[in-house]
DNA sequence: AGGCTAGGTTTCCGATAGGAACCAGCAGGT
DNA sequence: ACCTGCTGGTTCCTATCGGAAACCTAGCCT
């Protein structure tokens, strides 16, 4: 009835639901979307992202980086200077991640619409 | 050079921002994905995604319908069912879930195997 | 009456997110 | 020589989140 199979992605202990919350943090998949164009520096990627703080950067970076998705250059110059690349299996994931900033493209202003006729306590009345 | 046009999503104040910062969270992904059969049951979804408790379920389910992306059916029977659906803007985030999927069963393992390769302080090693 | 069911909420506590401030290391201005 | 600044990173501290378990409602069954 409900059609889903054994070794269902997201549904089991596997490694598609590891998968999945790899990327389900709040900074990870812009972070990768900053990166889908090219090697990029730290310094870049904060002006380009708008609203991440340094700390969280260096940390979505890290985890990406141990996770086998990004690349880490750091030259040593004075001022430093690194840069982050995907690797060939993070950049696998620009496909999937350029179809949600279609989605998003197309929809934000349906979701911006539906808080809109809703307003449920997404500001706490406090 | 970076290559990044104004209005660019993820890279701005814009409702693609916002749209991703909705499904960035540890379980909007799972349960678009359980809910993308057809109307399930809060038990069902219990069930089916093994490892979420109900509040998060309850909680993940408040914000999609305030998000304009999941319906509530309550029936007012004895013992008490509960129904969700997607909306048709919901339904909408079915096929980039669904390319998530299918990159998470393709390269799952790759991210596993990285993860082997480098064993970063993922448990600290305190 | 007491227990069962199913959805939901509350409480409590540990884990995490996130900003601000600080650190390292060297070049350049004064 | 010293102070400052540039760049990347880390530490401190707090607010929020996530999760387990208990509790709640309300009608049915035994």
């Amino acid at each position: 009835m409900s059609g889903f199979g054994p070794g269902d992605p997201f549904l089991a202990d596997c490694p598609a639901r590891l998968a999945v919350e790899l990327i389900a943090d709040k900074w990870t998949v812009v972070v990768l979307y900053g990166l889908s164009k090219g090697p990029v520096r730290h310094g870049e990627l904060i002006e380009l992202i708008g609203g991440i703080s340094r700390k969280m950067l260096t940390q979505t970076l890290r985890r990406l980086e141990a996770h086998g998705l990004v690349r880490r250059h750091a030259y040593a110059e004075v001022p430093p200077r690194v840069e982050y690349e995907l690797t060939p299996l993070g950049a696998t994931l620009i496909d999937p991640i350029h179809m949600l900033t279609e989605w998003a493209r197309a929809n934000g202003d349906a979701v911006l619409d539906a808080i809109d006729a809703d307003p449920e306590p997404v500001t706490h009345t406090d």
